[in-house]
Order: structure tokens, then C-alpha cells, then sequence
DNA sequence: GCCAACGTTGGC
DNA sequence: GCCAACGTTGGC
């Protein structure tokens, strides 16, 4: 199982919007990012662990957990001339963007700020810093680990970890 | 396939 | 809402 960060605009979809949808479960659509996109079709798998991190709100932060429940299929909202992702030069046969499903799975009593995450040099190294365009973003196991205690400090099994601030 | 122009993202 | 950084487009 591999660990993704996905961005979300809380204003467009956030992780509470997740948590209350129908089966807490919600199509993931809208990339339209070619190196999103093939992440998104290529590597992840159902069962993967999602991080939700929401982007332009007055706190930006990584605030939950969701889990990959689907494989990738193309995202319908290309196909619909009335909605804004829209795309007209996909077809049915060739589809250009694709989506997954996600459920939710659990929103943080402590959500990490991208402020928090500048401030270790253990997260120099996150795709939110080096890359923070990107909207499908790699986690290695250590950076979750890591994550979890600041967020869940009682969920998290790794106590150890030498976290301290500068 | 270069690269200028243009569009989008997202922290602030 | 500003604007710097970055992604995409399309003429050549």
C-alpha cells in the first residue's frame, strides 16, 4: 500500500464534504494535470492511503485521511459540455483524464499547516514543499509516519520518531 | 521541438 | 485580490 497527498480547494470539496457524503464515498474529479493524471491511472491502486491537504483557505493544511476505493476510470465531467471540466478533445474511445474513487476515513484532531511543515527539515523534502503545484503528491511510509504522530498522536505506533523543531 | 504568450494555481 | 511560479498551447 502506498501513501498520496491530494489538494482540494475546502471552499470547491473538503474533507467534511467527504465525510458527509452518501457512503462517504465521492468520484475524485476535476485533475487536469497530465503528471496527475498518470498518477492517478498509472500507479495508484485501490487500498492506498490518501492524505486530504486543503489549499486556499485561510489555514492551508493537511487535515485527514481517505482511502482509495476504486481503480482508475475516466472521469465523466469531460464528457459533459455543461460542467466546467469539460474537455472536447476527449471521446469516449480516448479519454484523456481519469479519476478514482475515495472514502473517507478520518479527519485529524490536530491538522499539520503548511507553516508547521516548512519548519521541519524532516518534511524539506515533501512534494508540498518542493513541488506544491502538483495535485497528486507522492508520501513515502516514513513522511506518513511522521505525519501521523504530529496529527494522531495516539494512533500513531511510532512514538520514537526523533521529531523536533528547529 | 523551441519558446513566447497565455492561463492557472495558491500562498499571502 | 495580487502576483510569482509554473504548466500548457501553438506558431514557426
Amino acid at each position: 500500500m502506498r501513501t498520496w497527498l491530494f489538494k482540494t480547494e475546502p471552499r470547491h470539496f473538503s474533507l467534511d464534504d467527504l465525510r458527509d457524503a452518501p457512503d462517504q464515498i465521492t468520484g475524485w474529479d476535476g485533475v487536469r494535470n497530465y503528471q496527475a493524471r498518470n498518477r492517478l491511472r498509472d500507479e495508484i491502486q485501490e487500498g492506498d492511503r490518501v492524505l486530504i491537504y486543503h489549499s486556499r483557505g485561510k489555514r492551508p493544511a493537511i487535515v485527514g485521511e481517505a482511502l482509495v476505493v476504486s481503480r482508475a476510470y475516466p472521469d465523466p465531467t469531460q464528457f459533459n459540455p455543461d460542467h466546467e471540466g469539460f474537455d472536447a478533445r476527449s471521446s469516449a474511445n480516448q479519454p484523456r483524464w481519469y479519476q478514482i474513487d475515495v472514502r473517507y476515513v478520518r479527519s485529524y484532531t490536530r491538522p499539520l499547516t503548511l507553516n508547521e511543515v516548512r519548519q521541519y527539515p524532516e518534511f524539506a523534502d515533501l512534494e508540498l514543499v518542493i513541488r506544491p503545484r502538483l495535485s497528486v503528491q507522492n508520501i513515502t511510509d516514513r513522511q506518513y509516519q511522521q505525519i501521523l504522530a504530529l496529527c494522531e498522536p495516539d494512533l500513531s505506533v511510532s512514538g520514537s520518531l526523533d521529531l523536533a523543531l528547529p
